[in-house]
DNA sequence: AAGGGTATCCCTAATTATGGGGATTGTTTC
DNA sequence: GAAACAATCCCCATAATTAGGGATACCCTT
């Protein structure tokens, strides 16, 4: 036998869950909770085996109480279900440690099918969570790997000075560092600039950063 | 009525996969081949809406046949169907552009489901390749945070002016932004740079994006 | 020998950021 | 209701960056 919390602010599917899962032998709603303060408490006391977890709630996000059921409580399983399925969310949720991703149009049969199979180790999920978690992991993927995807052309030098840069040092440390002089470092910067096409130091650093152009 | 291509080197299967087709209204097997040499033109000459596709198959494997499909062809479906379930070989078939990954242990009947769900641009997997495939985009995505567990506990205010000071804006130009005063911002920086444990915009921008603290 | 690129140095002036003090108004928490 | 925090605003003084304009010297290729 299966214990389930619900966690949704909306009354009236909390309801139709109630009797959906009434008479069942395999399953028993142990605890049904409009939002998710206490949060540890509420699944300390009610011991659920599944979680079935809306996002959008009042107070704490569904997806935040996603990756803290999923720390506190590793064997817990948390499935998510909601009227969201734009890849922002998929995404977070998935990376919050979500076991499985259902959309709120899916068919009571359905919902109880997703239960049980991420109770055993399964990862439920909507035909198009499915196609969306494909082409995160696609994009993902390549993105990490990609090492920089363009090359501005620095000369060694001009790296040198941005990796110090990113570190922190400011112009005048950085002639130091380097053994030249403030101006110098000014020339450099400016021809930097030209070439990352910005304007300013914190620019300079992100675009670096975003570009992975530093070992 | 749907076009599907075979690609594997198990006899065996393609011929009961042959028969599984025989009589199916909905589904024609265009094409059965033991390899992917010469891929161009057999995909050309059978033009299949789905293409099925082992990975272990003589010369060219199924995975670069998969990228080399979904490149020159992109609507067509390929969908894998292999006895491989390891991460690795997951990963990779998704990032060649798979449309659907299948083991071999599927039954017949899921198999057409499959074919049927993935021509009309769903997404279907086996569960347990689901399972690795949120277990792959939770690590690819976490490997950011993973760098540093530190969390910074910046506002909500905070992290919004980081941001705009990570996208190169100056002090007052977030003022503006936010609607705030200069003095505000500068209030929040403060506070942000004692959080960071940093000086300087520049460090607040290098900390923020390689402890990828924004969104 | 001329041109292109890199690295080095200099000036003035304006703009921006930083560090040190303050303060008030709410909200949440105990 | 006091304490803690978040968000807002203010002043003074100093330090640092940026935008213009310059310059010389070296190496390499054509």
């Amino acid at each position: 036998m299966l214990r389930i919390a619900l966690f949704d602010d909306n009354k009236k599917f909390c309801d139709s869950f109630s009797v959906l899962l009434e008479g069942m032998e395999e399953l028993k709603l142990n605890g049904i909770f409009p939002d998710c303060r206490d949060l540890e408490q509420k699944i300390r006391k009610c011991q659920p085996d599944v979680v079935l977890m809306d996002i959008e709630m009042p107070g704490v996000n569904g997806i935040e109480a996603t990756r803290e059921i999923r720390l506190k409580f590793p064997e817990v399983k948390v499935l998510i279900q909601t009227v969201f399925e734009d890849h922002d969310k998929i995404f977070h949720a998935i990376c919050a440690g979500a076991n499985g991703y259902l959309l709120k149009s899916t068919p009571p049969s359905k919902i109880i099918d997703a239960i049980l199979d991420v109770s055993q180790g399964g990862s439920p999920m909507s035909p198009s969570v499915a196609r969306k978690v494909l082409f995160l992991l696609q994009n993902y993927g390549d993105a990490g790997n990609k090492a920089s995807t363009v090359d501005f052309k620095l000369t060694a030098r001009e790296k040198e000075i941005l990796a110090w840069l990113v570190s922190g040092l400011s112009y005048k440390l950085i002639a130091e560092k380097c053994g030249i002089s403030y101006e110098t470092v000014r020339t450099h910067m400016k021809n930097i600039y030209e070439k990352l096409h910005v304007a300013s130091m914190t620019e300079a650093v992100a675009v670096a950063l975003q570009n992975k152009l530093l070992p």
